[in-house]
DNA sequence: AAGGCTATTATTAGCAT
DNA sequence: AATGCTAATAATAGCCT
């Protein structure tokens, strides 16, 4: 009687690493999609986040999802509210310092290897700093290219800088932080560290790197 | 002998509206974010994609997720380096065109209709102008949102604005100082890369809107 | 390629540490 | 805040259509 063994063999495990048939992966690659924006949009629902959302497919195709959209998101990102090192970095004390200094240099070295392999040296030779940035202010330039107005600005604010500088100083013992920081370089990771929070030059953002051993 | 009825009641089905309680939802946060990016790094894993992810928590911190970087995948979504768009529409000759340029006027839509939900109008009305640039800085935000060092960052700058207002005014091109150094107060000056001009709703993306019932 | 359909695996809510 | 636990919900691999 009939009680055919399964209707289906249901979900089964599969491992991680690239999909070879190139139907099967492209077939994964929408409903996998779909789900990661599903979450994402929990994440916003449940919690008030924002989220900005770039997926570039095999094929290259490019798919976004943002709210309260890409471009907002995005925005504050590369406008990097971060002169604002201060912001996130006080109201933890000395640990958080110690952790986001870390953060912060993994990330340029991060910067660095990627600059490196995609042979764009050439603009960082003129700042002498290795990290490109996406967004360019008239403060990165060459301080000879500077007016007196922006040049006072400037003097102002890397007075400000060195306040913060000094105190953080005085508060993070270095040398865990050199440890950390380039205990990561014994690891093969081609792209990034494991699952650790960086903070990117490029606004002070907890970065996530990608690893197939990171999950 | 005791069998506990239950060691815990297990994940419970939970409503999907903003969670109330401040600290519950903290949680539910950093769990659920790392669950995102999880799902985010599978996906480069399996399919190959590439994938930038930028996720703001309810206090506004910055976290994100990248592969091979977030830069490499912004900087392609930025300047639509996206082989997708010259490939599938450039063919097309003027009808491409017309298409782009339907593209750019819903997004500027999109755009303002943003601002005045976010009661922002301020920006745009100092500019007289509707469409707002894609990357803004930090001097462009409500002052209360400042930090501190902003706050001082502003203040010289500002006062290096007096002392020129006050008795430079003769001497010195107002117009082209002012530019300069406050591009802040016109954006149009300030921080865009030659990519940022060129038209188009930001790539061509296949974009997935937030919403609860989108999913 | 885009949607259903399960049987399974994966994620996670609520607690406890 | 972060980690561990467990039962329950949610996502999805493999098939079909």
């Amino acid at each position: 009687m009939m009680s055919k063994k399964k209707e289906s063999m249901g979900r089964q495990r599969i491992p991680m690493v690239k999909i070879k048939k190139e139907t099967h992966r492209q077939v994964t690659f929408s409903k996998r999609r779909a789900g990661l924006f599903k979450k994402a949009s929990e994440l916003c629902t449940l919690c008030g986040a924002e989220i900005g959302i770039i997926v570039y497919s095999p094929a290259k195709k490019p798919f976004s999802f943002g709210h309260p959209s890409v471009e907002s998101v995005l925005d504050r990102y590369l406008s990097r509210n971060d002169l604002s090192l201060a912001q996130t970095k006080k109201p933890q004390g000395n640990t958080a310092g110690n952790c986001e200094l870390n953060m912060l240099l993994t990330q340029t070295v991060s910067e660095v290897e990627e600059e490196k392999k995609k042979g764009q040296a050439m603009a960082d030779v003129r700042k002498g700093n290795a990290a490109r940035r996406l967004v360019r202010n008239w403060w990165e330039g060459p301080v000879d290219e500077m007016n007196v107005v922006q040049l006072q600005v400037m003097k102002c604010a890397l007075e400000e800088l060195r306040k913060i500088v000094v105190s953080e100083t005085n508060t993070v013992p270095f040398k865990e932080v050199k440890e950390d920081v380039f205990g990561f370089l014994d690891t093969n990771k081609v792209t990034a560290p494991s699952y650790m929070n960086t903070s990117s030059g490029l606004s002070n953002a907890y970065h996530f790197g990608y690893g197939n051993g990171c999950f």
